[in-house]
DNA sequence: ATGTTATTTTCTTGTTTAGGAAAATGAGAA
DNA sequence: TTCTCATTTTCCTAAACAAGAAAATAACAT
């Protein structure tokens, strides 16, 4: 459809975002659903769409749709540039302060149900998980 | 002097442009003065020179100067991260049709020295290259 | 010194991009 | 059906970017 060069420069592009990287990393171990994502990054769900719109379409990433729930994950098989473009954020990506924070963020959110994600951010509770402990934190918000 | 995370999206945004692949394949073989790669590409001296600034400032190229001539050259040791996006570029780039075509032209642009060249493109023949036989076409300028 | 010239920087303009708000879409639930 | 709601798309604004022209540098020539 492209030529390589183009191809390569959209796949560029599409890495070249401080937060798309993050999004990008928070798929590297296992899908994540759009909840997940936005419960991640401070960001409006418009723009974490938009960005993983752009993520997707140079593809390195994929999506699923599970009734209202949408999950990303990494290709089953990448064409070799994005292969080659996932190994070098694994590399160089994983060891970021940012990028460690969030995975201990992801093991947070991961606890919650992504339907009582969906409600705590509906209801304006801890956007970005700040108040979640380790366990679960979804009693403080329940009633 | 930035966070990983930064030092990642700067190196993508650097590479994120078809202009500036094209700088940086031509001078993945041999170092290239910007008077060669300003007649390589059809741009002006001045958005090639921040081109190739943007490459430096990502740690992609180096450059020396050497009297009133600038060359720019791969780093002799580039950072980890420049390392794998070098490898990239060199795995993707050169099977495409626009770099290979630019790699025949380098060859014609090679047999003219600097400073006939620098002459040329001052007096407005051939900014591209498309009059150059492969020997050496230098003369028909001359007169 | 003065001039010449290759490169860079500054300045300005048009295009692209990131972001949110609001409307539209898609998929269950009632 | 109608309602709810997760996600996407559209529309808009502000910031970032690419490009050339012109001014500023840097280095050699005279």
């Amino acid at each position: 459809m492209n030529t390589p060069l183009e191809q390569l420069a959209l796949l560029t592009n599409a890495l070249a975002d401080p937060n798309r990287l993050r999004l990008l990393a928070a798929c590297l171990d296992r899908e994540r659903c759009v909840c997940q994502l936005v419960a991640l990054i401070d960001l409006s769900g418009a723009s974490v769409s938009k960005h993983l719109a752009m993520l997707k379409g140079a593809g390195l990433l994929e999506s699923r749709r599970e009734g209202r729930w949408v999950h990303y994950r990494l290709p089953d098989q990448p064409a070799p540039p994005a292969a080659d473009a996932l190994a070098m954020v694994r590399r160089h990506a994983l060891g970021d302060e940012v990028i460690l924070r969030d995975r201990e963020t992801l093991t947070n959110i991961d606890a919650i149900e992504p339907c009582e994600l969906a409600r705590m951010q509906r209801e304006g509770c801890c956007p970005d998980m700040s108040c979640s402990p380790p366990a679960r934190a979804n009693r403080a918000v329940t009633e």
